[in-house]
DNA sequence: ATGAAATCAGTAATTATTCCTATTTTTAAG
DNA sequence: CTTAAAAATAGGAATAATTACTGATTTCAT
């Protein structure tokens, strides 16, 4: 056997499961400890990795050099906020069909694409606005 | 004044001139070192970042947690090879019609992309080859 | 030529993440 | 219900990329 239950897995998962933003290691840290005081950051990275190794979970890299996680692994895009630093989920269309324009003059084999969005907010944009 | 010339910062952006592939910091380091003995690290940093916030040249992060940078700043696309972790240019037509597909339904204001391609070179393909 | 501002070299500090180890949990089998 | 081997944990040390600090040096408008 390779894979035994873990609390303290369930218990991360669960948490990723309840939120649409895209929590860092740090912060998942910071709300399962709530409910499970002792548990250890480096745990918490473990438990991250091996749930992004198994598919259960995605790992979002959005250039501001920290891990994000998102508990939903169905294709979809993601806009991140350069004021805030927000990200958030982007409803939109595939754009899949960019993987066979990247292949057409291309010597080697194109697996995927990691593509995001960025710009400000709704929040951001309304917070900035004058005061009149 | 605002910003002075450098002779390192020259150097540097000469350096990342002559190269297609997209050295990190610690590579422009490794490399000015040869002509330039004495020129320390955070100074390879510090103009990095410098000449990428005046748009001179690129930082791209290809989820390799290390940055790369790119003296092309013109519009294009990267591959980064999973085996040998290496990043090259993509020849391929623009795909900025995906900005409009991501702009329907989204309330806030998108400003622009990041894309990149992921999948195994053509020189780490033909080096897996059986031998036959 | 000169002096204020920018930059530098060298090094210390920071930050996200991974690694290590002795202890505790899990679980298949008796 | 034991038990014992494998897996996972807590807590802390280690790593790696990057940034910050500081006193000395360079740039350049006057």
């Amino acid at each position: 056997m390779a894979l035994k239950y873990s609390r303290q897995r369930q218990v991360i998962y669960d948490f990723l499961m309840t939120r649409k933003d895209h929590p860092t290691a740090e912060t998942v840290y910071q709300n399962v400890r709530q409910e499970y005081p002792n548990i250890s950051l480096g745990t918490v990275y473990r438990n991250l990795t091996l749930l992004a190794d198994m598919g259960e979970i995605q790992r979002l890299r959005v250039g501001d050099g920290i891990d994000h996680f998102d508990a939903d692994t169905s294709e979809h895009y993601h806009f991140v906020c350069s004021e805030c630093g927000g990200v958030t989920d982007l409803k939109m269309k595939s754009i899949a069909e960019i993987l066979e324009t990247a292949r057409k003059d291309f010597d080697g084999e194109i697996q995927g694409h990691v593509t995001y969005f960025y710009g400000v907010c709704d929040k951001c944009t309304k917070t900035n606005e004058p005061i009149h």
